[in-house]
DNA sequence: GCCAACGTTGGC
DNA sequence: GCCAACGTTGGC
């Protein structure tokens, strides 16, 4: 079993909205980096574990925990042309990009600050705390993990 | 295949 | 709102 990041804009999707979904379960969509995409297709698996991550707020940091449920199908929004995420080159035929099905486990009861990341020794390697980073899916390590669940 | 220009991300 | 960093695009 492996650890993940997922990043939102808490605006736009965070662990409440998760928690209120039927069986608090959503697919998540819209990831349209390469990189982050290869995660979802090659890597992430059913029973994997995440954080999610806000971004783009006054807080940013890790707000909860989430399991893989499903893993990587194609992202049906990809040829929505209603979507905010809609890629005039895909199709059913030519799906291109890749989401997962989250599932809620846990909110923490306070924000693990991007600040404090950075300021932890066990943590300040972690991808989404380097300067510029921009991958909304980052591999974490068990150590990492283990640490973060320590500080919730 | 190179690389400049551009658009987006995301912390501050 | 600013701007550094990054990924993508497109001309050559």
């Amino acid at each position: 079993m492996r650890y993940w990041l997922f990043k939102s804009e808490p605006e736009t999707f965070n662990i409440d909205d998760l928690a209120k979904r039927p069986n608090k379960t959503d697919h998540w969509d819209g990831v349209r980096n390469y990189q982050a995409r290869n995660f979802m297709r090659d890597d992430i698996k059913k029973g994997d574990k995440g954080f999610i991550y806000q971004s783009s707020c006054k807080i940013p940091g890790i707000t909860g925990i989430i399991e893989i449920v499903k893993p990587g199908y194609p992202d049906f929004t990809a040829w929505d042309p209603t979507s905010d995420h809609y890629d005039p080159d895909c199709s059913p035929d030519n799906p291109r990009w890749v989401m997962v099905d989250v599932r809620f486990v846990k909110k923490f009861n306070r924000v693990i600050t991007l600040d404090e990341i950075k300021n932890n020794p066990v943590l300040e390697n972690m991808v989404v705390a380097k300067r510029g980073n921009r991958l909304s899916i980052t591999p974490v390590t068990e150590r990492e993990w283990k640490t973060i669940l320590k500080l919730a």
